[in-house]
DNA sequence: CGGCCCGATTGATCCACGTCAATGCAAAGG
DNA sequence: CCTTTGCATTGACGTGGATCAATCGGGCCG
């Protein structure tokens, strides 16, 4: 038990739960230190997704659940006719894959929007450490209830809300989630194009840039390409509301 | 321990899990009888729900799962505006209350849409038992996984379809569902109104009764008032997957 | 540096669905 | 029995967002 550190060390122990900067969003979040000590010993593998390949595609097996460590991911669903339904965006701290538990196999993809390094979470041991670790056992309920209550979000979005509500919430829901990672909520970068947008809101490429162009001659945001700035977020909160 | 047994008792035996005819439909779908029997030590409370009344209201602390036994239900989303989304329809078998988990209060409401019935499940002591029952675990968790599948599937409803798939969708899955619990896939009673279902469609009342009226003519159903009959499935079929 | 290519923008037109309004119809209750 | 009440149906008309089409612009690679 000397305290030899040597490099490649360091960075294993980065690596883990217990000391990763993300643990307060991640599944870790309201965990003592000692029931992440036994996170630590259940997430060892990363692994790495280059932009636009995915992590999994809709008819894999199941077998583990993913936290998004850095970068960015969609969800998706394909018919057979071809037709794509965005069915969500992820961040640093998410985590995705849940739709696999219910058949074993995923219902979903999810693609890398830019290079993306997740953490993979191998289901069994979830279940099984979660026996022991009650604190991880909720938790981890508390993430899938939480993933169901943001897709009733999104329907109430694609069911009742005008095309300027449906672009002021999903613009002020990013923001929200930036800060939360620490970065500005007023000045981001898009990683979806414009389509993607458009299929994960129910509306077509051309509408989602008609309205950011509105929303930026009604001084709102500002817009660059795929280059965000908020102005004015109560205005944006004003849209939310008006119409239905 | 004397063998006799007193009406009461019949009753009560007949209300566990392990004599309820839904047992292959709901929380106990797949377990082993002698799983089973834990689960009936966890659910012993009923609880009747008055057509129109809340099973639960956005807001209320949350407490527990329900299996709905005999009824119909909805849930709905109401935003300050008065705007209102169902976001569910749910029939004797379904778990429904899993929304509340992640924040201990509920975050929709469930309303009975004709006299019903629902086995209360106290969340606290399926996440206890679920520990020693690991098929319970697991199954709890297949159950909270597809309910995120089923809303992608809304998603996709509402995001890329036509008004006409929409409701053939919804008739489809509506007759699917009826004939996995033993009623006619071809033939049922419409428990909710033509603005609930125009509600969960993200279609307004006017749109979904000239639908119906137009699938009328076209012979793939019989509509009279909540009375339906599905005469051509295969051409309901053909709808989805024309569009977008 | 220049050309290419993919995505974004913008305009003109169309149409699916919403809105407004009248009428029908069945179940409930006096 | 007739009235009431709450859906449901149907029609006429309006519009938000889709579609079709042209142009623009930035990043990347030779």
């Amino acid at each position: 038990m000397k305290a030899t550190v040597v490099p490649i060390n360091v960075v294993q122990l980065k690596s883990v739960c217990s000391s990763c900067s993300l643990r307060e969003l991640c599944l870790p979040m309201g965990l003592s230190p000692k029931e992440v000590e036994r996170l630590d010993q259940l997430i060892y593998a990363r692994r790495k997704v280059k932009r636009g390949e995915g992590l999994y595609r809709a008819g894999d097996a199941f077998s583990a659940i993913y936290a998004v460590r850095t970068g960015f991911f969609k969800s998706n669903v394909i018919l057979e006719d071809g037709r794509d339904q965005v069915t969500g965006f992820h961040m640093p701290g998410e985590i995705i894959g849940m739709d696999g538990i219910g058949t074993d196999h995923h219902s979903c993809n999810a693609i890398a929007l830019e290079d993306s390094d997740v953490c993979v979470i191998p289901f069994s041991r979830l279940e099984e450490i979660s026996n022991e670790v009650r604190g991880l056992q909720r938790q981890f309920h508390k993430v899938m209830s939480r993933e169901i209550v943001r897709d009733q979000g999104v329907m109430m979005l694609l069911g009742s809300m005008r095309a300027e509500e449906r672009l002021a919430a999903f613009l002020l829901n990013l923001s929200q989630r930036f800060v939360i990672r620490g970065y500005s909520p007023s000045e981001f970068h898009l990683r979806m194009t414009r389509e993607e947008i458009g299929s994960f809101l129910g509306l077509k490429l051309e509408t989602v840039s008609r309205l950011f162009s509105k929303f930026q001659e009604e001084s709102l945001i500002g817009v660059q390409q795929k280059h965000i700035r908020i102005l004015d977020t109560a205005g944006l909160k004003k849209i939310l509301g008006q119409g239905g």
